[in-house]
DNA sequence: GCTAACAAACAAACTAGTTGGTTGGAAAGG
DNA sequence: CCTTTCCAACCAACTAGTTTGTTTGTTAGC
């Protein structure tokens, strides 16, 4: 095997994608990272110092990912989004699994990649008010954050999808239906933007 | 102090939740619980065997704790379903959390209560189908899991909606300018399943 | 005083991180 | 062109510390 290490540190991260996918920070075992990538321990705590910073790294590179491949493009329609984003889900379920797990480790007040990740979800925001007619707000804001998780949710918790849909979800037929589904549901509810702007603009302003 | 088994595995089992629910299986540390509740360690092995029975036993509980609280009601309104839920998940986060620990925890073939939980899913949907004056099915099922989801989602990734809504999430007032919109949304959304019938019908039969 | 409930110490197993040593291969020197 | 030197990449084995689960002794109720 000749020596490479770039493709060491490639390796070495591909298997830690895995794992910490699989289990998490403090399920995951750096001994198996190690066999998973080939090479040994050492190199491992060599390259990324330790287990933690290692994990920081492929969270952030993961996160990273998923964003970029989530953003609601200029002149995109609601359902459109919501379909293209379920798909990417379906497709990359490990990179929802981080998020999950971000969602569960990281309990402190610090957030990785805070300004990275507001910059690119403000960016939606925009794009979705430009495409509704509508000024960027907390509105806006709330219509994308739903939209985020009615793409995601039921590919994060398929487990439950199955059991509440008597495992019609576990088809391919069912997946599809429920996707053109979230489609139309997404597009239907994006509506109540407007109702619920009029009925609550007392508060507001 | 007098003797209470009860007490004493009731102690154990809270001090269990918290942990379980902070840390998931492999966080969770034993010494910990037995710390929190005020008991030996000893204590928790000699009820409950081992770390994870109890988890299972605490999973079990928490989780039917939550369906149980989110069933949909005869005659239930879907808004008035979704703010319910909401509310609760608002109140009892931990429960929320557990889910996110099973989802990513519970990988392989084996649900854990999957009867009474298909049982409680399968009454929730009949009640909705009864509410929107339609058959029960997979396309009342699809609305049920997505409804589970909307009011379940902004909790479960609270952070997630700050970044998404730039902080607007973390005030009292936008949590329920955020319970409305969702409300609203659910009502709206829920309009899709007769277009989404009538338009899918051919593949249908 | 007998027994169930408790505390504390303990052993075995496991895990993150380290150390000392080996090897491939490039560069320097002849 | 050959060989010696040297260094970074690499690895097996080890260490220090933690964690699960057990055992041994103590206390308090009946």
């Amino acid at each position: 095997m000749p020596r490479d290490p770039e493709a060491t540190q490639a390796a070495i991260l591909a298997a830690a994608r895995a794992e910490f996918a699989a289990y998490g920070l403090a399920g995951a075992r750096v001994d198996r990272i190690a066999a998973r990538s080939g090479y040994n321990k050492e190199r491992i705590y060599a390259r990324f110092g330790d287990k933690e910073s290692l994990y920081q790294r492929v969270l952030s590179e993961m996160l990273e990912e998923m964003r970029l491949a989530t953003v609601v493009e200029e002149g995109e329609d609601v359902g459109d989004y919501v379909r293209k984003s379920f798909d990417f889900h379906r497709s990359r379920p490990e990179l929802l699994r981080m998020l999950l797990w971000e969602a569960l480790e990281c309990t402190g007040e610090f957030v990785p990649d805070e300004q990275e990740r507001r910059r690119c979800y403000a960016r939606s925001g925009a794009a979705l008010a430009a495409q509704l007619g509508r000024p960027a707000g907390p509105e806006v804001a709330r219509l994308l954050f739903t939209l985020i998780g009615l793409a995601a949710w039921p590919i994060a918790f398929s487990t439950l999808g199955r059991l509440v849909t008597g495992d019609d979800t576990a088809t391919e037929e069912g997946q599809m239906a429920l996707r053109e589904f979230l489609v139309e549901f997404a597009r239907h509810g994006t509506e109540s933007i407007n109702e619920f702007i009029t009925s609550g603009s007392r508060q507001d302003l």
